[in-house]
DNA sequence: GCGACAG
DNA sequence: ATCTTGTCGC
């Protein structure tokens, strides 16, 4: 496409700012139709400050049985600044996506998508970069008010802008744990994301189960390192 | 000036 | 994210 010769990871984060309020403009919102047949999920450890461990787990659907899991581990040089994580983690992700023999039909991030001060979370993002359908499933809140939803498994609520828009939804998956934020990313819209992001959470799990796989392999691949 | 603030 | 053991609860 005609964003990734003006997209250099080295930028400064007004730069990034910058380059975020270009990029949310090609960011498409649409239905995601029934169901895909292979789902990746997106996590990074830092084994030391100034290195990570990028992971991507996919997996078949509805079986849940895991087809790939590769990973890449390298210097990050960007900080962490909330609404620029992108910046920080895009690049490891990026490489070890290329690693990937099968690209799936959907990728989740352990992030926002469009529940973003300027409507480009990480997923929207790197949703741009790979050209897939992508969804933002965060552990926390970064932009946007909502209700708590009850602590009652399913519940949802709406996450909206200042503007009283919905950007995406607060789902609590589990009761006497927090909520999770789920919001999409690109090629897909609202409820849909929501939709999906519901099916691939089992009971008593918090998090869907790409998400949960890649933070688990994440961990264990930092740990086995020593 | 005072909070909020993905990982 | 990371530093960190045991412990309270379903």
């Amino acid at each position: 496409m005609d964003y990734k010769p003006i997209h250099g990871w080295d930028v400064s984060p007004e730069e990034a700012i910058e380059l975020q309020k270009k990029l949310r403009d090609l960011v498409v919102l649409k239905p995601f139709p029934g169901y895909p047949r292979s789902v990746a999920g997106v996590d990074l450890s830092f084994p030391k400050p100034d290195e990570g461990l990028a992971v991507i787990v996919v997996l078949e659907f509805p079986s849940f049985r895991i087809a790939e899991v590769v990973h890449e581990r390298g210097k990050v040089s960007f900080p962490y600044i909330p609404g620029l994580l992108a910046f920080r983690e895009g690049p490891l992700f990026l490489l070890a996506w290329k690693k990937l023999r099968m690209k799936p039909d959907l990728v989740i991030f352990d992030g926002q998508g469009l529940a973003h001060p300027r409507k480009l979370g990480i997923a929207s993002h790197m949703g741009l970069f790979i050209e897939l359908p992508t969804i933002g499933v965060a552990k926390s809140k970064l932009f946007g008010s909502c209700v708590e939803p009850e602590d009652v498994p399913n519940t949802v609520t709406h996450v909206h802008d200042e503007a009283g828009k919905t950007i995406g939804f607060a789902l609590r998956t589990k009761k006497g744990a927090p909520p999770i934020f789920v919001s999409p990313g690109h090629l897909i819209n609202l409820e849909d994301s929501l939709r999906l992001v519901r099916e691939m959470t089992l009971p008593g799990q918090r998090l869907p189960e790409p998400t949960r796989l890649a933070h688990i392999y994440t961990q264990r691949l930092k740990s086995s390192l020593f």
